[in-house]
DNA sequence: AAAAAAT
C-alpha cells in the first residue's frame, strides 16, 4: 500500500526517505518487458512460480517511529481504553512498516522524487472555494491541533506526516465530530479517507465500550458487531481504505477489518471473530456475511459511503439500500452517516438524502484549482487507428527518459485483454486489471504497476475511482466513457496531491454523445478545446441545444440539490445550467449567476474525487 | 452497452 502521500498536507519537510530497498528489478521502461518479473498474458496461469509476486521488501519500521518514546503499547489518556478482551494489540503489526518505497520504486526514485517535490503547492489551495449548506454548520479548523482527536490519533497523524489538514479535512472533521450527517464533495487526492476516518476512530475511542450486543434474532456468539461501516465500490478501493484506516488506528485499540469478494472468506471470518470496530467492505461480500449472521449492523454508529454516487447508481443501489435500510442497521439520526464523492449528480443526491438526517452539504474546490494541474488533450482517432496512436504516445513518453506510469482506460474487459497482449507483443511492459481477472491477478497487476515493474496498466472502470497510485503521469482514455463523471474520475488518477498530470483522450464518432459535456468540462478547466470538438458539441443532436440530462447533463456542480428548486427553471435558456454551479462563492441565492454566458461560466469542478 | 459486486 502506498503511504497516504496524496494529501496536500503531506509534509514538505519530510524526513529523508528511508534508503531504497536493495532489491532491484531491472529498469523496465526502455527496452520492453522486464522479463524477470513480468509475465505476459499468454504465459499466465501456466506456472504459479513464474507468476509469483516479487519478494517483498524486508519489513521495515518507519524510521524513528518505533523507537520513539511514547509509541509503546500502552497509550495514555482515552487511548488507553481497554477493548474487548484487549488481546494482543500490543503485538499489533506495524502498519507503517511498508511505508518505504515498493521494490521497483528504487531505480525510479530519482525521477519520481522530482515529481514528488515539485508539485505540492499549498498556496494554490489556500483560496479554494468552499461551500456549505445546512443548518448550524460547525466552523472549520485551521490545524489538527485545534481538534481534540486524542494523543494516539495525533501521533498517527504525525507518523503519516500530515502537517496540516487539507481543505476537506478542515471542514468535514469538525462537522462530523459534532455528530452531524454529511454529504461531502472533495477533490482528487485531498485526503478524504482521513476526513471520514479520523472522526470515526476518535468517536470509537471516546464512545462507550461496545455494549454487549443483543443476542437473539439469529445472532450467534460468532456474530461480529462493528461500530462503523465503510462501504466502497471496488475491492481494491476497500483494501486501500483498510490500509489507510489501519495506519490511523495504530495503537488506538480500534480494530479495522476488511471484507471483499474474490478472496477466501475464511480469513475474513477469522479477522471478524477476533473483533472489529470498523468494517471496510464491498457490498456483495457484506451481504453474504450478514446472511450468514457473521456480521450484525445493530451496533453501527458510523456509516460512511465512499464514492457515494457510485454506490447509489443503478448497479449498486439495490444492494446498498438493502444493507442500509433492510438489515439491522440503526436508522438515520441514530447512526451518523457520511457520504463522500467527487461527482454527485442531483438525482443521486436526492436518493442519498434517504440515508441522511439534517445533513450538511459540503463542497470543496472548483475549476481552476485541481484540474488545472491535469493537462487534458483530446485527439480525433478512428477506432482502427487507436493502437498505432497509442504506440506513438508511449514512444514519446519513453523518449522523455523519465520513468513514469501510464494508465490506459478501455471500455470492455475483452478490450483490456486484447490491448494488453498487443502491447506486450510490441515490447511494451503492460498488464491489465478488470473484473474478469481473478482477484490474485488483479492485485498482482496493481502492485506490479504501482512498483513500476509494469509501467503500463490497461484498465476498465474498475480502476477509475478512488485508487491512489502515485506517479501516474499519463491517463489515456483509449476508449472514452459514456458518462462525463466517469471521465472525471478516470483522469483524476493523475495530477494528484498537487502534482501535474496529463490526460489524453481518443475521440471519434462513437463518442459524440460525450462531446458537449467534454467540451464544457475542458473549457471550465481552462483547457484548450479543439475546434472540431466544439463543432461536435454544437450539433443539436448531441446536446448542443436541449436539456441534455444524462450522459453529462447532471454532472456535479458543487451544489446542494436542496437549494435547487427555486434556483433553476428561470432563465433556463441554457440546457446545461444544472450542470454548472460550483463556482459562485456567494452562496446559493444567486441563481442568476448560472444562467448566462455559455461555456465560460463559473464552472463545475472537474477532478473531484 | 458495459462495468462492478457473492458463491
Amino acid at each position: 500500500m502506498a503511504t497516504p502521500r496524496t494529501s496536500w498536507a503531506d509534509v514538505a519537510d519530510a524526513e529523508p526517505a528511508p534508503p531504497p530497498p536493495v532489491t532491484t528489478a531491472p529498469a523496465p521502461a526502455a527496452n520492453g518487458p522486464a522479463r524477470s518479473s513480468y509475465v505476459p498474458p499468454h504465459l499466465r496461469n501456466r506456472s504459479a512460480a513464474s507468476a509469483a509476486p516479487p519478494a517483498a521488501a524486508p519489513p521495515r519500521a518507519a524510521p524513528g517511529l518505533l523507537s520513539r518514546p511514547g509509541a509503546g503499547p500502552a497509550p495514555t489518556g482515552f487511548g488507553a481504553r481497554p477493548r474487548g478482551g484487549g488481546r494482543g494489540w500490543d503485538r499489533e503489526p506495524d502498519p507503517f512498516a511498508d511505508s518505504a518505497p515498493a521494490p521497483g520504486d528504487a531505480e525510479g526514485a530519482a525521477d519520481f522524487e522530482e515529481h514528488q517535490n515539485t508539485g505540492i503547492n499549498f498556496d494554490a489551495y489556500e483560496d479554494i472555494p468552499v461551500e456549505t449548506s445546512g443548518r448550524e454548520v460547525p466552523p472549520p479548523v485551521a490545524t489538527f491541533a485545534e481538534i481534540d482527536l486524542g494523543d494516539a490519533l495525533n501521533q498517527n497523524i504525525r507518523r503519516c506526516r500530515y502537517v496540516r489538514p487539507t481543505p476537506v479535512q478542515r471542514h468535514a472533521i469538525p462537522i462530523s465530530l459534532a455528530g452531524r450527517d454529511l454529504m461531502a464533495c472533495a477533490q482528487t487526492g485531498s485526503g478524504k479517507t482521513a476526513a471520514f476516518c479520523f472522526p470515526i476512530i476518535s468517536g470509537i475511542m471516546r464512545g462507550p465500550p461496545a455494549a454487549r450486543p443483543q443476542r437473539g434474532g439469529g445472532m450467534g456468539m460468532r456474530t461480529a458487531c462493528p461500530s462503523a461501516l465503510i462501504l466502497s465500490p471496488t475491492r481494491e478501493l476497500s483494501m486501500q481504505i483498510h490500509d489507510e484506516a489501519r495506519k490511523f488506528s495504530y495503537q488506538t485499540g480500534v480494530r479495522v477489518v476488511v471484507a471483499y469478494g474474490g478472496a477466501p472468506i475464511t480469513g475474513q471470518l477469522r479477522d471478524l471473530e477476533r473483533g472489529v470496530d470498523i468494517l471496510v467492505a464491498t457490498p456483495g461480500r457484506l451481504v453474504d456475511l450478514l446472511e450468514r449472521a457473521r456480521v450484525s449492523l445493530q451496533s453501527i454508529r458510523y456509516l460512511a459511503l465512499d464514492e457515494a454516487d457510485r454506490m447509489l447508481d443503478m448497479g449498486f443501489e439495490p444492494q446498498v439500500r438493502r444493507i442500509v435500510e433492510q438489515m439491522d442497521m440503526p436508522p438515520p439520526g441514530v447512526r451518523q452517516t457520511m457520504l463522500f464523492s467527487a461527482t454527485f449528480p442531483k438525482e443521486i443526491q436526492r436518493m442519498a438524502s434517504d440515508f441522511l438526517e439534517n445533513y450538511i452539504f459540503l463542497a470543496v474546490g472548483r475549476v481552476g484549482s485541481s484540474t488545472d494541474l491535469i493537462a487534458q488533450r483530446v485527439e480525433f482517432v478512428q477506432e482502427a487507428d487507436k493502437r498505432s496512436h497509442l504506440m506513438d504516445l508511449l514512444h514519446a513518453q519513453r523518449d522523455t527518459g523519465k520513468q513514469t506510469l501510464t494508465l490506459v482506460f478501455v471500455e470492455t474487459k475483452r478490450g483490456a485483454d486484447s490491448l494488453e497482449s498487443w502491447l506486450c507483443m510490441n515490447g511494451f511492459p503492460a498488464t491489465s486489471i478488470h473484473g474478469d481477472r481473478n482477484q490474485q491477478e488483479r492485485e498482482y497487476a496493481l502492485r506490479s504497476f504501482k512498483s513500476g515493474q509494469t509501467p503500463i496498466l490497461v484498465a476498465t472502470d474498475v480502476a477509475a475511482r478512488g485508487l491512489d497510485i502515485p506517479h501516474v503521469a499519463h491517463v489515456v482514455n483509449f476508449d472514452l466513457p459514456n458518462d462525463i463523471d466517469d471521465y472525471v474520475h478516470r483522469i483524476g488518477r493523475t495530477g494528484r496531491a498537487g502534482k501535474s498530470g496529463l490526460a489524453t483522450a481518443f475521440f471519434n464518432d462513437n463518442n459524440s454523445s460525450l462531446a458537449r459535456s467534454l467540451a464544457e468540462l475542458m473549457q471550465e478547466s481552462n483547457q484548450e478545446v479543439p475546434a472540431w470538438l466544439s463543432r461536435y458539441a454544437a450539433r443539436p443532436s448531441y446536446g448542443g441545444g436541449g436539456r441534455n440530462r444524462r450522459s453529462g447533463g447532471s454532472h456535479f456542480g458543487g451544489r446542494d440539490f436542496r437549494n435547487d428548486s427555486s434556483s433553476f427553471g428561470k432563465g433556463g435558456s441554457r440546457g446545461g445550467s444544472d450542470y454548472y454551479g460550483g463556482g459562485s462563492s456567494g452562496g446559493y441565492g444567486g441563481s442568476s449567476a448560472y444562467g448566462g454566458g455559455g461555456y465560460g461560466g463559473a464552472g463545475a469542478p472537474s477532478a473531484w474525487d
